[in-house]
DNA sequence: GGTGAAATTAAACAAGCGTTGAGTTATTAT
DNA sequence: ATAATAACTCAACGCTTGTTTAATTTCACC
């Protein structure tokens, strides 16, 4: 039998509408779409099997609604940030680090959960990892919601290392989205690796590493 | 109505046992294991249904049966690479580049499938990448059959960067992990953001690009 | 060439799936 | 208070799922 709420973290309080969509999200981040049930999401949240598709539809449109619930929050918070740290930079524009740092910087789970109250982001980003990793879903939902920011992005990049060749950058980038993807997942493999000393939550670590270790891979294939 | 042997690339030739593990290799790796069903698999091994049940048991062992007939190859492989690198190395041990090279140069499939004339080898890694992405998977799966390879390449690692702390080297190799795990997925991201400059299926260049960047980040978190 | 074992097929099974429509309760507006 | 609308429940549907059972074919061996 499947977790309740409180054994997926959530909150009890929402209306059923949303723990419907919470529950559907923190089940999906971790067993995919296909994975899980409609009957599965609606035990999670405590309400009746056909109250999801009543709100929702069907299957897939409840997919799509998780995702797009916090999409276009996400964005616009890491299309500020972005802009915010050129700004900053001056005509010259940001370097390397100050790039990376904008970019992944408004994705921490934690900082999102302070700003909003809401615990559901944690498993928000796990889902968008799962997706960005999926053959099926990657191209498609990853491209209509994320494609924007990930172009200012690379312009940024382009202009902070401007002998780079086009196809250093992009492949830069696909090993940068792997990394974020692959931290987010938080699969627990480290911690077990590691024998403990590592923790796959401690997201403020990961990102502590993540920085220099991306600008560093940037700079070398692309200066060389 | 699903992909028939030719369709997903497959051979044609090998017989029915055989074929059921080379169509449920390539499903799996694109659609996950709950993305499948026994039938379309049988459908596109151009087999009855009941025929999977009869050779491997359970879905389930069905899934571990594709994973394990390519796992101990892969590791052989990679594990004398690895010690080669070493030896040829000498006392003070490869560097960072070496090891990086050692450890993800046996993954390329071009490479394997010349060598061993099987086409699936592709299909392969991105099944290993679904299953290094996957919360319920990753665990599991992954821990018991390359733990040991990747227990040697983080030692070596050390030897390289004497300086580093168990966290750099362990969160420097989660962000490694997740850029393999991403390229050899293909989602095709890439291939759209870049406007065809790049495709997700040149894995030679991926490759090129992959061992100075990972190198180059390893080296900065664990040197300064 | 007949015999036994392995491979393969066809048909069926119970269980679970997403979804629906009709009926009931709760909420809001007048 | 009443009417209208939204939220929600219950029971059922047709369909697909993984798996099994028994019958049939294929094949190796003496």
């Amino acid at each position: 039998m499947i977790n309740n709420l409180g054994e997926l973290g959530l909150e009890q309080n929402p209306s059923k509408r949303e723990r419907i969509l919470d529950a559907a999200e923190a089940l999906f981040a971790t067993h995919g779409y296909d994975g899980v049930t409609i009957r599965q999401i609606a035990h999670a949240a405590q309400v009746d099997v056909a109250l999801a598709s009543y709100h929702y539809g069907k299957k897939r449109d409840l997919f799509d609604a998780v995702f797009f619930r916090r999409a276009d929050v996400l964005n616009t918070l890491r299309l500020e940030r972005l802009t915010r740290c050129e700004v900053e930079a001056g005509p010259d524009g940001p370097d390397v680090e100050a790039i990376i740092e904008a970019f992944i910087r408004p994705l921490n789970p934690g900082e999102l959960e302070e700003q909003t109250g809401d615990p559901g982001w944690h498993n928000y980003m796990a889902l968008v990892a799962y997706i960005n990793n999926s053959p099926v879903w990657g191209q498609t939902m990853m491209t209509k919601h994320f494609d924007p920011l990930v172009q200012r992005f690379i312009k940024a990049l382009k202009k902070a290392l401007p002998n780079a060749s086009e196809e250093h950058i992009y492949w830069g980038y696909n090993y940068f989205s792997g990394a974020i993807s692959l931290t987010f997942t938080r699969t627990g493999r480290i911690d077990r690796l590691s024998d403990g000393v590592v923790s796959s939550n401690d997201l403020d670590m990961a990102y502590k590493c993540m920085v220099p270790f991306i600008a560093a891979g940037f700079k070398k294939i692309c200066q060389d």
